[in-house]
DNA sequence: GTCCCTATACTCGGATAGCAAGTGTCCGAGTATAGGCGG
DNA sequence: CCGCCTATACTCGGACACTTGCTATCCGAGTATAGGGAC
């Protein structure tokens, strides 16, 4: 079992969005190069944040992706499933139903006990990442930066906003 | 995110495993049979479960697998390692020591705040798996299965040892 | 000086190749069994 | 009749193709901007 690379690089971005002020954007180029991933292949994890509404995009010459509501209101779980979709890890194939035991399909409950069970535990999985907020991995990643990366992430960031003002 | 077809199969198996008696072993050959599987890659899946010690080989001519502990000692989570592998299915790979905000590597902590959030939900998830035994999904197979799917099982099994006696 | 228009440059969005891992299959090594042979 | 030996048939184990989906990339459609021109 994998996640896609691109759950990493979205949530990244999402903590970068953050940090912006209300009204800014900022570019798939910028955010590529900032966390130094190639922008084609970043372009597309964002149109899924876009498309299943995590951030927004600004059209346009100076337009870009931002937030799509406040850092508090979008959760990790929010991220991994616009980058993976919504289908479960596990997929059961209804295998109980094969082979020389099978009886008339009527008579089986809706949902076999192993798919039931497997089920649960990604649901405990989706609640835990439910209950992260990018806000909250923002002030993690922020506490525990070294103060160097912050400033120089502060003034990365005003040097690309006044460069396009 | 998908989890591998094989970790299906080697559950069910696993129960079925359960239901034998002290002694007795099933053939893989046999184990594909029953649940209507291609028989040369369910090998490969139950090689991995031998491999990780979930069940045990029985060599030779009445040969075939049985479970290599008791069904209440066995979890899903011991099968689903076994099948999917060790690996967390996040991967960090330090993007945040990439870019133009980089700093001197010492500084920073030596888990990244995102892969810590990622890895707690995955955490969570394996304790629900490592909670339900091969023993509770089988009982509640057993108990929602159709009675004539019971008895048709308890036929094949006793026909299969019979065979072999 | 102000307004409007046009050309521009930059953005997002979807369509297109490449590759790795999961999927599916096969054949060889090894062992308990069954039968035959000798005592 | 009993024990031993050999041939056998069946098992597991690992090595070999194929397909799907993730990885990576490109080019076209669209829009806010900047500049120039007319009034």
């Amino acid at each position: 079992m994998r996640l896609a690379e691109g759950v990493e690089w979205a949530t990244h971005c999402a903590v970068l969005l953050a940090a912006l002020k209300e009204g800014e954007s900022l570019p798939a180029r910028r955010l590529a190069e900032y966390h130094g991933v190639p922008s084609a292949y970043l372009a597309k994890t964002l149109q899924l944040l876009a498309g299943a509404g995590v951030v927004a995009s600004v059209p346009g010459r100076r337009g870009g992706y931002r937030l799509a509501k406040a850092p508090e209101r979008v959760t990790l779980l929010d991220v991994v499933l616009a980058v993976e979709g919504p289908e479960p890890a596990f997929r059961c194939n209804e295998i109980r139903r094969r082979g020389p035991a099978v009886v008339a399909g009527r008579a089986y409950p809706p949902v076999c006990a192993i798919a039931a069970a497997m089920w649960r535990a990604e649901e405990a999985w989706r609640q835990e990442l439910a209950g992260t907020t990018v806000a909250d991995v923002a002030s993690g990643l922020m506490s525990q930066a070294p103060r160097g990366a912050r400033d120089k992430t502060a003034r990365w960031l005003s040097g690309v906003m006044g460069r396009n003002e």
